[in-house]
DNA sequence: TATATTTGCAAGTAAAGACTTGCATATTTA
DNA sequence: TAAATATGCAAGTCTTTACTTGCAAATATA
């Protein structure tokens, strides 16, 4: 009902993130996805429903077909958000940097605390 | 089961991004993160759980209570997964960037194509 | 030692999610 | 027009998720 999906529940599923791995190559038809995976024509479908919904891919119309179409700006919104963290495990890989620096410049028999 | 927790799921539900986020400021520890809530303690804390089972948030006994403490370097699977994506959306931003300046630097009175 | 605090574990519930099968509809092709 | 193709809709099932309440265990404090 929610007009905008949640868009990080939307890519938790590892089928749907699938989809838009095949999409975002080359615009399919569903019928086309559908074939990719192990499942009903309707599962597939639903999981294109559920990536429409959040807007993360369009369907364009053509004759009895309905292509899907990748349109990934709203992972921006994922984008920022794991961004914010991006300190994190950057500062860690800096420490880590720093502690593999550190003992590779240390004397030999430095006396280690204990 | 699995011992390496989808992190995607994990951070899924709002509530796991907002203890995520909280725990990234300090450390706190459980009954400190679960007051934030309006929701049980137990709920809070399977919350939890399911971050420490990931690898996203780990725990630091000390005495009788239990500190969460962020350790978000998984989150970088998210960044690389989300960032495959990103020429995406900057592209269109580019296009968007190109088309204003196309109708800025455009002849006031320049013909519309119809 | 008695009591309060912090937490874990277990069982139960209610709702959402991920499917399935069956049938209807629209469009194309023979 | 009849048959094939691409899709949508609806009902039902099975599993997972997000909680709840109640009780037990460990640690700290009075």
């Amino acid at each position: 009902m929610d007009s905008s999906q949640d868009i990080f529940k939307a890519i938790a599923d590892p089928t749907r993130r699938e989809i838009i791995h095949m999409v975002s190559k080359q615009s399919l038809n569903l019928n086309s996805v559908a074939e990719k995976f192990d499942m009903s024509r309707q599962a597939v479908s639903l999981h294109v429903k559920i990536l429409t919904d959040c807007g993360l891919i369009i369907i364009k119309k053509q004759g009895r077909e309905r292509y899907c179409e990748a349109k990934l700006d709203s992972l921006r919104e994922i984008s920022a958000w794991v961004e914010q963290y991006k300190k994190f495990w950057e500062s860690r890989l800096d420490s880590l940097e720093n502690y593999l620096l550190k003992i590779k410049s240390a004397p030999k028999n430095a006396k280690r605390k204990k």
